[in-house]
Parts: structure tokens; sequence; C-alpha cells
DNA sequence: CTGAATCCGCGGGGATACTG
DNA sequence: CAGTATCCCCGCGGATTCAG
């Protein structure tokens, strides 16, 4: 993801290349539609895990604890545990999550301000 | 994605769930990391094959071509052949492309600005 | 150089059942 | 209700080959 040119020692190029690595990797997790639908339904609310399955249509139960558990490990969501019976238990976006749903946002008003252009170009491209 | 509550003809109703169901089919094209990836790697630049290939660290033949088929289809790249031996083909942002590009942009930046909360998120889950 | 097609292995991801 | 584990299949995606 855009490596800047530099100028500097070895140690100061490895520790760049290390970080674009890592970049990478989180771009990778990311950048996957469950995990991006998570982040938007979650939205400014907290959500149970059920109203979340819920909200997504056509989620699996594994595919939501999944996406999850790699959103909490990254940071993105705060998972808090009600020890309650029956079990209640609670996500939220933190700080950087919500910074992730700032761009998710923008993504969802470019698909419905461009949906006429891109249905026009399906169907152009299809004949 | 976020249906509007409304009140309406039984027609419109439908017109809003082709809507929101091709919204849907949109996002899922393009909310993958290689399709994220070219479409941030094309830029302002328009690139030829070789040149993307190169410029996206892993992503294969078969991947890249897949990739550029489905955004030609929805209109956001667009294909240009130079008729000449050996062939050269040029991709290039359409002005929908470049939209959805601004948001990538927001991304990548994202993923830099929280390198740090992430990598310390990760290394207590981790533990 | 670009791209379509074919083969094939591995893992994503669904369904289900079982714990706390 | 929430989460983990197991089974299993389909299809993603890599490697390779052939064509223009």
């Amino acid at each position: 993801m855009v490596t800047k040119q530099f100028k500097g020692s070895p140690e100061e190029a490895a520790d760049l290349r290390r970080a674009d690595s890592l970049a990478r990797e989180i771009f990778s997790d990311v950048a996957n539609k469950w995990a991006l639908l998570i982040i938007e339904t979650l939205g400014e609310r907290t959500l149970r895990f059920t109203e979340l399955r819920n909200g997504i249509e056509g989620i699996s139960h594994k595919m939501l604890t999944q996406n999850l558990r790699m959103l909490e490990r990254n940071g993105l969501v705060e998972r808090s545990v009600h020890p309650t019976v029956p079990p209640r238990v609670e996500y939220t976006l933190t700080e950087p999550g919500r910074g992730l749903r700032a761009t998710v946002d923008g993504m969802c008003d470019w698909t419905h301000r461009y949906l006429g252009h891109i249905e026009a170009a399906r169907d152009l491209f299809d004949a």
C-alpha cells in the first residue's frame, strides 16, 4: 500500500517493510464483505449477537462469530459479557472501529449514488 | 444496507427491494481485497495489465483478470485495447471508479493511522 | 503481452449438534 | 442466548497450458 520513497538506515527500512506488511494484513482482514457489513450495522449502537445476526441478511452463525473475533482481536469492536442467565453479550465499535465505519459509510453512499450508472454499465456489458 | 422506512404503493416497495438487493450485490462485488487493491493501485494513472500485476503484491494472473472483468462490467474501470503486436491493454478508472477510490483512500489512511492501536490490541488479545 | 480454459487441491463457509 | 466443535461439500483461487 504505497510505500514511500525515503533515505534512511537499513533498520528504518526494515521497520517500514514490517509496517507495510502489517498494514497489508490489516487491510486483508478488514476488506471483506462480512467484516464491513458488521462494522456498518453496528454503527453508533451497541448490539447483541442475535440482533447483529438478524440485522445482517444472509450471514451465518459461524461467519458472524468468526468475524467478530477477528474485529475484537484488532481492537475494532469491544465485547462485553453480562454474566446473567441467559447470557447477554453486547458488541460496540471502539474509536478505531468508528473511524473505519466512517469510510464504510462512504462506500455505502457511493453504492447508492452510482446504482444507476452501474446497472446501466452492466446491461451494456452483458450485451 | 439501511432500507429506509416509507409509505407508498406496493410497486414502490418492490422497486426499493430491487434497489437494495442490487446495492448489496454491488457491495459484495466491491468489498473484497483484490478489487479494492486494484482500485487503489490504479489511482489516477492508467496502467497496463502487467504493470498492474507487478503493482499488486501477491495477486495471481487469474484473480487480476477476473476482478478486472468484474470492475469493467460494473463500469468502474475502462479497458482500452491498442491493436498492436504485442497487444497493449490499458486500464483506467472511470468517474464512478474514482469516486470509489476516494473511499478506498480513506481506508488506507485509516489503516496507517491506527497501525499502532491495532498492533497493541492484537498483542493484548493474543495473550 | 493479454487472456481464456482446464485441472485440482485446500479451505471457506454452511449445517448441525453439544456445552455453559 | 452465545459460543465451540465437527463434518463435509462446493467453489475460490493457484498453476499451467494454449491461443491471438
